[in-house]
DNA sequence: TAGCCTTTTGTGAAAATCTACAAAAGAAAC
DNA sequence: GTTTCTTTTGTAGATTTTCACAAAAGGCTA
C-alpha cells in the first residue's frame, strides 16, 4: 500500500474550526467534532450515515446531551482529559451510545479551552495518527482562545448593567428595554434570580467550573451570570425540557452536590427568587433570593430543602417580626415564665414546646425528636400549656408563640 | 302604752352619715345599715349579737357581698328599688342569708345616690315607721351628695392626668411617681389596663351603671376609670381573691354580658392589655388593648373568645404583615393561583385552605365547618397543594400562607 | 432517710385519622 | 348528546393518635 508523504497538514493557519474539523477528517477518516469546556458545539465534521447516537445528539442539540457528560464524570473520563496532555481513547460504553472514541484537550497555557472529539471507525487510529491529533490540538487553541476572548469581553460590557439591574439602579422598564437593546442582548421572557454563596472568593478557574455546570445541567436556561467576591448570581429560566419552577430547586441542588463531587467545592449554598416577567422586578427577585441565603444561614436545619422563595414560608417575616418586637422590647410572657421555668428546673420546656409546634404539633413526630417517649411529651406539653398560660389548641396562640420564639433566635449568637 | 309624742326626729341636719344611721336605729329600733349606689357600705348602726350573715359580710367587707347583689338583681330586688320612692320591704333570701328587711333608696332629683337598709325584727315595722324612713332617706340626701362632689372632685384632678399617663406623655418613671403624690393616689403595685368600646357615647347615667358593675363584680380591683367619648379605660389589678391574670377575662365576659342583661346595654367590646410594674407602661398597656379591639372587629369569629392581649397570638403581627406586603406588592403566588382557579370555576379553594389551616389542620373539624364530606375536603386539599404549588405538610409554609390569607383580609372591604 | 412532689415511661383500650377504592354527580369539551 | 374530566360522597379496613391509669425514677426538703 502507497503511504502519503509525511507532510504536517496542521502545521497552518485556519480561518475557522470549522476549516480545521474538517481537515482533521480528510486526515484521519473519521468523523470530529470540536466543543468548548462547557460541551458546547463550535465545529463537527460533515460524516457519513454512520455514526453514533451520542453524536447525533450532540450536533442536534448543539451540546453534548446531559447523561453522557455525567456519564464521562463517573467514569473518570473527563478529569482524565483534563490532565492528559495527549490524545486519549476512550473505549465504548454501550448504553449511552457511544461508539470507541479518541478525545484531546485544547489548551493554553495549562488552561483547558475545550476539546477535539474523532469517533473511530473499525479501523483503530495509529500511533502516528494520534499524534496528529495533538497537533490539530494546538492548531485549534488560537481559534478556541479568539472565541473565549470575545465572549469576555461581551461579558464584560454587560456585567456593570446586570448589577445595576440587581441592584434597584433602574426603576423604568422602558429604560431597562432600551438598555438591553443597546448591550444587544435578548430579554427573556421570565426569569428568576437564583443566588450562590461560596465559602471563599470565586476565582477564575471555579467560574469556569461553574459556568461548566450550569451549562451541562440541562435544568435551566441561564441568561446571564455575575459574580461578585464570593457570590454568584443568575439570571435565569426553566429548562424548556423542564416544565416549571422545580427546576431551579433541582438545578440548585444539583449545582451544590456537583460542585463538592466533581470540583470539591463545599459548602456552596444556593437559593432562588420569585420567576418575574418584568425586569424591573430584578431587584426584588435578587432580594428574595439573598433573603432565602440569609435565613438558611440562622435555620440551616428548618430551611434544609428549601431553596425558593415561595417555599420559604413564614420566615420571610421573621425579621419584621423580630424588629418590631425589638423596637417594642416584647418578650411574650409565657417565654418568659417557661424561661424561668427552664433556668430554676434545668428542663427545657422552651425547646420542647419550640419543637413540638415544628412538627406541626404531631406528638410521635416530636417525642422522636426529642428521644423521648410519647407521654413524656405529652406531659410536658401540658405543663407548658399551665406554666405559660397559653392555650396551645388555639392555633393563632401557637402560630403567635411560635413566631416569637423563631424572632428570638434572630437576635441571639 | 304610752306612745312618744309626734316629734319627727329627722327634721334636722345631721352632721355625716354615721349619725344619721344612728338616729335610724334609735327610732326603729332595728339595726341600719347606708351604702352608695355601689353597694359600699358608708354607715352602719351599731347592732345586737342577733343579726344576719349577710349584714356580717357587708360590715366586715365594707360593700355587700358579690353573690348577695347577684342574687338581689335576679329576684327584681335592686331594679324595683330604684323606682320605688317609698320604703320596699324585701321577703327573707334564706340560702343568702338575708332576712327581712326593709330598704329605701336615697335620691336627688331623680338620681338615686344610694341606699339605707334596716334589718327587721321579729316584729315588723308599721306603716308609721315607714314613712319615718322616708324622711330618714331625705335627711341623707345632702350628706350621700356630698360624697359623690368630693369623689367627683378628685376624679376631674386626675382625669386629665391619666390620659396623659395613657397616651404617653411621661416618659419618665420618676415624673409618674411625683404626680401621684401630688395628686394624692396610691399607685398600685401592678396595674392592666382594660378597655372598652360602646355602640354609642357613655352617657352620665351609663357611667354610673359602669362603675356600679366593676365595684360589684369583685373580680378586679380598679384603681382609675376613664372615659373618652363611646370609650371606656380601667386601671386595674387582679382582685386579691382571684390570682392571677385570667381575673381580667372572667371580668371583661361578665361586664359585657351584665351590661346587656342588667341595663340593656349592648354590643360592648372589651379586651385587657399586658400586666405591667411600672406606670411608664401605661401607654403600652393601653395601646395593646386597643389593639385587641381593633383586631376583635376585624376578626371577630376568629377572636370570639379572645380578650387579653396575651391571647391575641399571631394577630399581634397581622398589621406589620399586611403593611409589608402593600409596600412590596407582594403577593404569595400560591394564593395567586388558587384564586384566579376559584375564579375560573367557581370553587373555593381558598375559603378552604384557611379554614383548613385554622382548624389546625384537622380534617374532620375543617370539614364540618365547610359542610363537606371529609373526604371531599381530602381531595382539595391535594388539589390546593397542586394547584397552589404549596407543601402543606410543612409547618412553615403553611404558617406563611395562612399569614398571608389573614393579611390579606386587613386590607379589604 | 423518709416523704412529697415532679417527671418519665409503660400499657392497653377507645377514638380518631388515614388510605384506597369506587360509585355517583356535575361541569366542560367536542 | 356523548364523552371526558373534575369533584363529591360513601364504605371499610389499617394505622395512628389520644387518654387514663399506674409504676418507676429522680429531686428536694425536713
Amino acid at each position: 500500500m502507497y503511504e502519503m508523504p509525511q507532510k504536517n497538514p496542521f502545521k497552518k493557519s485556519f480561518f475557522d474550526l470549522k476549516e480545521l474539523v474538517d481537515c482533521i477528517q480528510e486526515n484521519l477518516l473519521c468523523p470530529a467534532t470540536i466543543e468548548d469546556t462547557n460541551h458546547r458545539l463550535h465545529a463537527y465534521s460533515s460524516h457519513e450515515d454512520d455514526t453514533d447516537s451520542a453524536r447525533i445528539g450532540t450536533i442536534i442539540s448543539q451540546r453534548v446531551p446531559e447523561k453522557v457528560i455525567n456519564r464521562l464524570w463517573k467514569e473518570g473520563v473527563i478529569p482524565k482529559l483534563l490532565q492528559t496532555d495527549g490524545a486519549l481513547r476512550i473505549p465504548h460504553i454501550e448504553d449511552i451510545g457511544l461508539r470507541d472514541r479518541v478525545a484531546i484537550a485544547i489548551r493554553k497555557n495549562n488552561e483547558t479551552l475545550g476539546y477535539i472529539w474523532v469517533v473511530e471507525d473499525q479501523k483503530k487510529l495509529n500511533g502516528a495518527q494520534l499524534e496528529l491529533l495533538q497537533d490539530a490540538a494546538v492548531a485549534a487553541t488560537p481559534l478556541m482562545a479568539k472565541l473565549y476572548q470575545n465572549r469576555k469581553r461581551k461579558e464584560e460590557n454587560y456585567q456593570d448593567f446586570l448589577w445595576q439591574l440587581l441592584t434597584g439602579h433602574y426603576k423604568n422598564l422602558e429604560e431597562i428595554h432600551n438598555k438591553f437593546y443597546d448591550l444587544n442582548l435578548k430579554m427573556p421572557e421570565r426569569f428568576t434570580v437564583l443566588a450562590f454563596c461560596f465559602e471563599q472568593d470565586i476565582t477564575r478557574k471555579m467560574e469556569e467550573q461553574i459556568s461548566y455546570l450550569i451549562t451541562t445541567s440541562q435544568k435551566i436556561t441561564n441568561h446571564f451570570l455575575v459574580v461578585m467576591d464570593e457570590e454568584l448570581i443568575l439570571i435565569a429560566s426553566p429548562h424548556p425540557s423542564q416544565p416549571d419552577e422545580k427546576a431551579f430547586d433541582d438545578f440548585i441542588s444539583f449545582f451544590v452536590s456537583e460542585m463538592a463531587n466533581r470540583f470539591s467545592i463545599q459548602g456552596v449554598r444556593g437559593s432562588a427568587g420569585t420567576g418575574y416577567q418584568d425586569f424591573d422586578k430584578a431587584q426584588t427577585s435578587y432580594q428574595e433570593a439573598l433573603k432565602v441565603l440569609k435565613m438558611k444561614e440562622r435555620f440551616p436545619e428548618e430551611l434544609e430543602n428549601v431553596h425558593h422563595f415561595r417555599h420559604l414560608g413564614v420566615f420571610r417575616y421573621l425579621n419584621l417580626i423580630q424588629k418590631d418586637q425589638r423596637s417594642r422590647r416584647y418578650e411574650h410572657p409565657a417565654i418568659a415564665k417557661l424561661e424561668a421555668y427552664d433556668a430554676l428546673h434545668k428542663s427545657n420546656l422552651l425547646q420542647t414546646l419550640e419543637v413540638f409546634i415544628q412538627q406541626d404539633s404531631n406528638m410521635n413526630d416530636a417525642a422522636k425528636k426529642l428521644f423521648v417517649h410519647t407521654n413524656t411529651l405529652h406531659y410536658r406539653i401540658k405543663r407548658i400549656s399551665e406554666i405559660g398560660g397559653i392555650r396551645l389548641t388555639n392555633i393563632h396562640e401557637k402560630i403567635g408563640i411560635y413566631l416569637d420564639l423563631k424572632a428570638r433566635k434572630m437576635d441571639d449568637k
